[in-house]
This record gives C-alpha cells, sequence and structure tokens, in this order.
DNA sequence: GCGGTTTACGCAATCGATTGCGCAGTTGTC
DNA sequence: GACAACTGCGCAATCGATTGCGTAAACCGC
C-alpha cells in the first residue's frame, strides 16, 4: 500500500527537486532541511521532513558523496598477499570482523568489505584514491608492511591490526605476540616439559613474534632452541596435522606443543591421537586465540586469549579519531593465558 | 619513492583533466581509453592507460557512481529485528557471510555490510533508495517478511537468506529446513528416543520450520508432540542452558533434543552435565548447522548440516542472474544428517 | 520612517567521470 | 575529382546533492 510512494508512477527515483517543487521551494532549501540546518526555521523544517518521508524519499549516496568527498564508510581490507588462494574464511578473522562491523555500525557508518585480487605494490594507493570509503582497516600486516608503510607516509586515516614493527610509521593495534609466545612456553616449560614445538606461519610478522617470545621463554629457563622444532604450518588445511604426523614417523620425541592459533593446535592434537599419544598425558600442546573451539574442543585447549572485543574497540576508536585529524599511536593489547586441560597447569 | 606520483606536490588528487592535459587529450578520450573502448585505437588506448598507471590514477568511483547509476557493489543486510541489542557476532552469520563475500568479490564487486538500526516497515526501500549498491542480499528474514515482500514487488535485484514461505514474492535461498527438523527428530526416534525436547527460537520463520519437522517425525511414528516440550531458545546467551537447567530441576523425564543449532545444542549438553546426566548415555542430542564445534566438540555433535558453500553460491549466483534481468525462482538446498556421538546411530 | 540588522531562501557553481552527438580529417569508390 | 563512409576525438550536457554568496523581505530601534 505504500509502495506508490516509495518509488511512484513513473518509475523513476524520487530525487530532491521533486520534494522541492511538491513543497514549493528550492531544492537548497529541501537539502538543508533535511541536513537539520538552523537557519532553515523548524516548522519549514519539519514540513519538508515529513513530505519527504511520506514520498519515500531519500537522498541519493552517490550523488552526496561526490559533492562532500566523503562517503561515510568504512573500508575494512584483507591483503592475501602470502596465500592469495586463501578464502575470507578464517575464523579469527571473521570474528575480528564482526565486532569491527559491530564498532563501526555503531558509529552510523558503513562497512565496505575489500578483497583486493591483485596485491601489488600500489593495491593500497589504489584503494584509498579510489574514495570508496573514508578510512581504512588493514586486517593483518600479511607480507604488506612496506606497502603499508608507502600508503602511510602520505597520511590517512588508516590502522593496521597487527604488530608493532620496527621501521613502522603506520598506526597499527594487535595483541602482544611476543608475551603471548613467551607465557604460552613458558607455561609448558614450568611444568615440566622441555622438548616443545613450535607450529605456525613464521612468515607472518605477527606470527614471528610468537616465535620470539617462545625463544626468549626457552632461553630463559637455560634451554637452547632445537631449530628442527619450528615447523611452518598454515592455519587452514592439513600441513600441522602433516608436519606432526611426519614427525612422529620419524620418531623425533617431544613432549610439548605451541600452536600458533587454536586450529593449529587441534589439528596437531588430531595428529597425535592418529598416532596413538595422547593429550595432556603425553604431549602438552598449548595454542593461540581462544577461539569458542578452545573451551568446546576435546580436550579442551589451553590456550593464550586474544581480546578480540578490545581490539575492534581499539582499531576502531584510533581511526575515528584520526579521522578527526589527530595523531594516534601503535597499540598493543595484553594477552592472558588460559589454562584447560590440553596443557593443565 | 613512488609516492609522489602516487599523490603529486600539490596535494590534490590525480584526476581525469590532470592525466588528460598530460596526454594532450581530452577526458573523454581518457575515460574511453580506460575503459578498453574500441573506437580508441589500440597504440592511443596503451599510451593513456601507460600514464595513468605511472601517475597513479584510479577513478574516484564517487563520481563513476554518480554519473552510471551503479556501484558495482552487492550490500549485505542483516535484519535484527527481533534481537535488537545482538551483535553481529553469530558464527553462522559469519560463515555465511565469509562465503558469500569469496563469491560476490570474485565477481569483481565490493561488499557493503550494512547494519540498519532501525528496522521500521521502509527500512528496505530507505536501503534500496540510497543507491549505495547494485544489488542486496538479506541475511535472515527474522521478523521481516511483510516488509520483503513490500519491497520485492518494486522489482529489484533482491535475494533472501531464508525460507519460502506461503504468500512470498521475494526470491530466497534457503536449506530444507523442514526435511532438516524431520531428520535430526527421525534419528532420534529411530535409536529408541521417545521423548524429545525441542530447543530454538521459533520464532524466525527458518526455525519454525524446524519445527514443523520436528513435528512430522512424531507424527510419522505414531507419537503426539508434548506442546511443554517445545522451547523457546536463543542463538547466544544463556537461554538454552538454563532451559534445559529448569527443566531437569522441576523433575520432567526426556531422553532426547533436538536442537535448532549447534551452539544451543552444546548450551544444552553443558547444562545436562551439571545435573549429572550424560549424553548420549542418557540424553542424545542432535544440533543443527555443523559448524566447526559440532565436530571438535566432546561429545562430538550428532547434526544437520547446512551447505553454507553452496547456498552462499547459489544466493550470489541468483542475485547476478537478476542484475542481468533474468528472474529466478527461490532455492532450497538439501541438508544431511551427519552422525557423531551425540546421538549415534 | 529610515538606516541597519536579521531572517529565509534561491541562484548557480561545484564535485569528477561518462557519453550522445557532431565535426574535422582521412580513406575509399566509381 | 566529387561524394560517401569511416576514424578519431572533443564539446558540452548529465548524474543529484551541496553550499558560498547574494538578496528580498521582515523586523527593530529610535
Amino acid at each position: 500500500m505504500e509502495l506508490e510512494k516509495v518509488r511512484p508512477k513513473s518509475g523513476r527515483a524520487v530525487k530532491m527537486t521533486d520534494i522541492a517543487r511538491i513543497a514549493g521551494v528550492s531544492s537548497s532549501t529541501v537539502s538543508r532541511a533535511l541536513a537539520d540546518h538552523p537557519t532553515i526555521p523548524e516548522a519549514t523544517r519539519n514540513t519538508i521532513q515529513a513530505l519527504a518521508r511520506e514520498h519515500g524519499y531519500v537522498v541519493n549516496r552517490a550523488a552526496r558523496n561526490l559533492r562532500q568527498s566523503q562517503t561515510q564508510t568504512i573500508a575494512v581490507a584483507v591483503p592475501l598477499g602470502h596465500e592469495r588462494e586463501q578464502l575470507i574464511s578464517d575464523p579469527f578473522f571473521l570474528r575480528l570482523f564482526g565486532h569491527l562491523a559491530d564498532e563501526i555500525s555503531q558509529r552510523r557508518y558503513d562497512i565496505l568489505l575489500v578483497r583486493e585480487p591483485s596485491p601489488d605494490a600500489h593495491w593500497l594507493g589504489r584503494l584509498v584514491q579510489s574514495q570508496r570509503a573514508d578510512g581504512f582497516i588493514i586486517v593483518g600486516q600479511s607480507d604488506q608492511h612496506q606497502a603499508l608503510n608507502l600508503a602511510a607516509r602520505d597520511y590517512r586515516p588508516l590502522v593496521v591490526f597487527g604488530s608493532e614493527l620496527p621501521d613502522q610509521i603506520y598506526c597499527s593495534v594487535g595483541s602482544d605476540n611476543f608475551e603471548g609466545g613467551r607465557l604460552a612456553t613458558d607455561h609448558l616449560l614450568r611444568s615440566g616439559r622441555r622438548r616443545i614445538l613450535f607450529l605456525g606461519p613464521a612468515e607472518l610478522p605477527q606470527i614471528d613474534l610468537r616465535l620470539d617470545g617462545y625463544r626468549q621463554a626457552i632461553g630463559d629457563h637455560g634451554l637452547s632452541v632445537d631449530e628442527s622444532f619450528v615447523l611452518p604450518a598454515h592455519f587452514t588445511g592439513p600441513s600441522a596435522h602433516d608436519a606432526v604426523r611426519d614427525l612422529l614417523a620419524r620418531g623425533v620425541e617431544f613432549d610439548g606443543i605451541f600452536a600458533a592459533s587454536d586450529g593449529i593446535a587441534l589439528s596437531a592434537i588430531r595428529a597425535l591421537e592418529s598416532a596413538g599419544m595422547r593429550c595432556p598425558d603425553d604431549i602438552s600442546v598449548v595454542g593461540f586465540d581462544d577461539s569458542d573451539l578452545a573451551s568446546q574442543s576435546h580436550p579442551a585447549l589451553t590456550t593464550i586469549r586474544q581480546d578480540v572485543p578490545g581490539i575492534a574497540a581499539t582499531i576502531v576508536d584510533h581511526l575515528f579519531r584520526r579521522l578527526e585529524g589527530e595523531g594516534t599511536y601503535s597499540s598493543t593489547l595484553p594477552v592472558s593465558l588460559i589454562l584447560r586441560e590440553s596443557a593443565p597447569g
């Protein structure tokens, strides 16, 4: 019944001049009235707003964006430089994304998800120039550290989820990955484990820091790192499972695993179980993230909790401060060790 | 080093007329050259494209959108009519969203995530009119069935994730919820269970169909439904846990649970365990979705698998067919029973 | 009742790319 | 050599809202 109003007989969308004509004013006045501009008397404003509502008029965002050079939109971009094939299905990313989306939409901005298909050195520059969004959140440094530095020089509202790196000029927000790695490994060592694997994609800066923490903890306990215990593994797919299986097949002995994500940890535990080993009786395992899986899996995972809601809030807070022209420093958020069955205290 | 080119000394963004001036042609020619328009000879096209690349020029999307009245963007909207407070953090939604995003970005469209804060009857009309996207995917019918019908009359590229409802005129894609409910309940009955709870938010159309399947299966087995066994429960929060706990406290006897999601199922199992009951020994539980949790939890969940990648692909396929002007019918995708520990065969 | 201020609103330029139409200049045809 | 067809490209209108500036009318004080 209301349909005629939403889209009048002509089939043409209602535009501002239509409302202006009906109201007997100019489109300038309509524009100002809808924007609650104080130079338009309240009575007129109300009339026009009522008329607009009645006729189902909504400002054309494309036109507004062009004129104002702003879009009320934040872009969330995922550089998949290192794993071009990977889909946007990593549970940790999705969880972070959900919280980011909540924070952003609370501030009445829209969220544009961009998956850049060809991450050459200029993808970010191109993205920024395309004027599709007012601000940018880059999830994960991947191998794009230099591209990020490049884009950030040319100041822009841009915040990166990731670690603080030495020569970094962009603003990043992330967990204390080093401390997470140290805590996890220290816990394994304190519970008597001595031969501890590291499992994860250490080519990613955030993961590399977790590995540094692992090394630190081992050093602190007066031991030295066996480099053959540092194994590459991807977040998804069978690589973690296969790595552990192969190690066991070769008869290598170890009694603990620090995995760079909960998914990797679970995958490793499955490999242990297939080989007749038991977790935590024979081998303790510590994960990372404290995803939903960690608490529900069997055995429940001891893991390093990342404060995802806090990270999202901080990223968005920094970004909006930057949109206001303020400068912001990078932030590192604390992590905590969550004790469960896979590596008991 | 390339920075100067990305954003020249003036601080002003490079625009098409700049490239035109440098190339010694008009902006019309630049526009056509960049669009690979055949009336521009290939030599000229290459020169101009090279120049544009060299100067880091990218078309201003706001201007293009306005002129062309299209945005190369698909909006994914989540009506949260029924649970206004709920955040976008439901794992099932996020998983579906990830797959949708993959499908859409493969087609070189951007993804706009919209969370409508005030779902009155016209939110969809407003969204459509705002010209922010060329097509729309609505995730979940929630309580917006009529609003969807309203918007769909006025033909538009719009596909809804949800069930086919009787008086529906919009295009929907979803799982066979009825069959899922029937399968789950039938399985419990076949394994000897007789007093089976239903747990879920039956006010949602998709869930209501699962409930219908539950009723059907019970009827098929010559039994009748005890309405006090149909209990409301939300996807998140403690409602499922509390409902089961209260039932046990009141001494109500039952031997099976069909939960409308894996999350609800796990929550129920926790409640059983706290009360000293054991799953599946005392009470069998079947979930819905086959989320990551289902296979990893303890006990591993018997559940109804929804084909999330297939659903996403179908939604996007329908949507793009509609963008081309084709009509599409609603689709219902098959589900399957996945046997695990919580309700063994 | 007059200068000065304020109020209320319209004119027209503007954002930057796209595109229908048309015009030179070139090639082709008989 | 004259006319037609074609090629390559530019002019200027257009998309729809926003906004700086200007002005007519209303108001105000004395």
